[in-house]
DNA sequence: GCTGGCACTCGCACGGACGGAGTGCCAGCC
DNA sequence: GGCTGGCACTCCGTCCGTGCGAGTGCCAGC
C-alpha cells in the first residue's frame, strides 16, 4: 500500500506544478523540486501507472506529463487541504464589501473582490427570486391606465413592471390597490405567490377585482421565471491573462457561454451553502465549457440559500486557493445580506 | 483637382479593402478591385503621397498599405457616406426591443442587439441620474431604525438605499416622512435636489427634522456621484473574434478599461443625441483604448439626452454600417423610453 | 522493489534558401 | 504635365534540414 500513498503523492506533485509552471513535469523535475524519497527512475514507473489509470497524460511523447480531469478531480476529492486564507485576505474581504450602499453595490463589489482574489472570471447570481419573500409592494401611477409596480424583496432585491390597466384608475384605485397587493402578499415568499391571487381576488372589493386581477398575474407570472434571476460577471480580463496558454481553443466559447446567462444559472442552480461545487472540464454539461472548470457555492444563512457565487477559470487553476476564496467570500457576503 | 480627388478615392478604397480583408492592400489589387480608371503605376504615386501625408503606413517595406488613425479619421469625415440600414436590420431592432418588461430588460436587450448588428462589443449607459427627475419616492421600514428608501425616477431607474435613522421611528412617522420627501422632491431633476433640501427641512415638523436631515442628504449625497450612473456591456465574445488580428497587443486592457466602468462612463459623458460621435484609435485619451475605436450617441427624445450607448473595436472597423447601427438603435431606445 | 544507465523519440529553436508581393524609379507615350 | 509599362530591388513568410535537450521506457544490478 506504501506504494499507491507514494502513487497519489505523486499525482499531487505533478498539479501543484503544472498549476503553477504551466508546463507538463517530468520526473526528474519531480524529484528535485519535492521530497519524494526515491529516484527520478522510479517516479517515472509510478507515473506510467498514473497514466495508465487516467490521471495523467502526456501531450506527444518525450514530453512531461500533464494531469487529466480524472486527475484534477482526484486531487480535489483526496489530496488537496483547505487552504486557509491569508489574514490579508480575510482584511481585504471585509475591507472590501464594507460600506456597499445597497444590494446592487454588495454583488458588484463582490464580483470584483472573487475576481482579484483568484485572478479568475468571477460571477455572482441575485438573490433567487423565487426563494425571496415580498418585503412591499408599491404601486405608482405613470398614466391615466398605466401603473409602475414596484417590488421590494426582504433579500434587498428590486423589481419593477409596467403594467397597463384594463381601466382608467385613480388616486384613491391605486392608493386601494397597493393596500390589498401588501395584505395579500407582504412576507410571502414569491414562490407562493401565485396560491395566494384567487383569496386576493376573492376579497377584493368588486370595482376593483379585473385591476387587481391584471396586477397580481403580470407579476407572478413575469417574477417567478427563473430567467428573471440575474447575474454579475468580472474579471472577464483574466481571461486574457494565459490565453493561448490556457485555453488551447479560444476563449470566445466561454465568453459566449457566459454571456449566455441561462447556462450559467442552470449551473448555480445546483448550488447549496454548505458545500464547495467544483466543476472539473468535461464535467461541465455545456460544451463551451468542457475546457474550464467552475468553483461554485452557494451564499445565504444557514437555513436557507439567497442564491450561488463562484469563479470560472482553466481546468488548470489553483483549486485549493479558489476554493478557500469562494467559500469566505460567501460566507461574508451572507452575512451582509441576511443583516440588511 | 482632379488629383486629389482620386487621391482621396484611393484611400476610400484602401480603407474599405483593408477593412474587408485585414490584409495590407496593393496598388495592384486595388486597381483590380476598384474602378479607378488608372493603372497600378499612378496608384503607387497616389500611394506614395497619402503616406507622406500621414493617411496610410506600411507595415514593413515591401508590403501593402494600412491605413492610419489619421486616413481613417479622414474617411469618417468626408469619405463615408451613411448606410441606410437594411429592412430586416430594422425589422431586427423592433422585434428585438419590443416586449422588453422593463429598464433593465430594455437596457439588456440593447446591449444584445448592439452587438449582434455591429459585432462588435456594445455599451449602454443608464439614464443618467443626474438629468433624470424624481417621479416618486418609497420609504420602507426595515428595522426600529433602518428604512429603506426607494427612487423611482421618470426614466424608469429604480435606486434604493439602505439608511439608518437617527432616532426609533414608528409606522406614523414613516408616512410623513413619505409624504414630505414626496412633496419636497416629486418632479424635481435630481441634479437639482439638493437644492431644495433647506426648504424641506424647514417645512417639516420639529419631531421629524432629524430623521428627514439624515434620509434627504444620504439621498443627494449618493445618487447625485457620477459612479452611481451604470453601464451594461455586451458581446465582449466579439472581442476574441479577430483577437491577434485585430488587437496587436492583447485584447486584455481593454477588457480592463471596459470593465473599469468610469473610463467608459467619462467618454459617455460627451455624447448628445444629435450626433453621431467617433474616436479612433490614439484620439482616446485613456491608453487602453489608444488601439480601439469608439462609435457612441446619446438616446433620449429631442430635447432630452438620457445617456449614452455605442461600440467599441478595433479602428479597422466598418465605420459607417456601425455609425447607421449605433445611431438606428439609438433612435428607438430613445422612441422607447418616452413612451413608459 | 528501487536505482542508475542507456538508447531512443520527438518537439522546438535556429538558420539558410526560396518565392512572392509590393514598391520606387525611370523612360516613353499621349 | 500626367499617365503607363517595365524593371530592379527589398523584404517578409514559409519551408526544410539540423542539432539540441528534455523526457521516456526498459533493463540489469543491487
Amino acid at each position: 500500500m506504501a506504494h499507491d500513498e507514494r502513487r497519489l503523492e505523486v499525482l499531487r506533485a505533478i498539479v501543484q506544478d503544472f498549476v503553477s509552471t504551466n508546463d507538463p513535469v517530468g520526473s526528474k523535475a519531480l524529484a528535485e523540486r519535492h521530497d519524494l524519497g526515491v529516484s527520478p527512475a522510479t517516479i517515472r514507473n509510478d507515473m506510467a501507472v498514473l497514466e495508465e489509470q487516467g490521471y495523467i497524460t502526456q501531450p506527444h511523447t518525450s514530453a512531461g506529463r500533464v494531469p487529466t480531469d480524472k486527475g484534477y478531480r482526484l486531487f480535489v476529492d483526496r489530496l488537496s487541504a483547505v487552504k486557509p486564507l491569508s489574514g490579508a485576505e480575510r482584511r481585504a474581504i471585509e475591507r472590501f464589501l464594507d460600506g456597499a450602499v445597497d444590494l446592487h453595490d454588495v454583488l458588484g463589489r463582490t464580483v470584483r473582490l472573487l475576481a482579484q482574489l483568484t485572478r479568475q472570471v468571477a460571477v455572482v447570481q441575485y438573490p433567487t427570486l423565487s426563494r425571496s419573500a415580498v418585503r412591499h409592494l408599491e404601486v405608482v401611477q405613470v398614466a391615466a391606465s398605466r401603473l409602475l409596480v414596484v417590488l421590494i424583496t426582504d433579500t434587498g432585491r428590486v423589481e419593477q413592471r409596467v403594467v397597463d390597466s384594463p381601466v382608467e384608475v385613480d388616486a384613491g384605485a391605486v392608493a386601494d390597490l397597493r393596500t390589498l397587493l401588501n395584505q395579500a402578499f407582504a412576507g410571502i415568499k414569491l414562490a407562493e405567490a401565485g396560491d395566494k391571487v384567487p383569496d386576493l381576488l376573492e376579497t377584493a372589493p368588486q370595482h376593483l377585482r379585473g385591476l387587481v386581477a391584471t396586477v397580481s398575474t403580470t407579476l407572478v407570472e413575469t417574477l417567478v421565471e427563473p430567467s428573471e434571476d440575474r447575474l454579475v460577471i468580472g474579471g472577464t480580463a483574466n481571461l486574457a491573462r494565459g490565453s493561448a496558454l490556457d485555453f488551447p481553443g479560444t476563449m470566445r466559447p466561454i465568453l459566449e457561454a457566459l454571456e449566455e446567462q441561462v447556462v450559467v444559472l442552470r449551473l448555480m442552480s445546483e448550488v447549496d451553502a454548505s458545500t464547495v461545487l467544483v466543476r472539473i472540464g468535461e464535467e461541465n454539461d455545456h460544451e463551451a465549457l468542457t475546457g474550464a472548470s467552475l468553483v461554485t457555492v452557494g451564499y445565504g444563512s444557514a437555513d436557507r440559500s439567497l442564491g450561488g457565487l463562484g469563479v470560472v477559470g482553466p481546468t488548470r487553476m489553483d483549486y485549493p486557493g479558489n476554493m478557500a476564496a469562494v467559500r469566505a467570500v460567501a460566507r461574508y457576503v451572507g452575512h451582509l445580506l441576511a443583516e440588511s
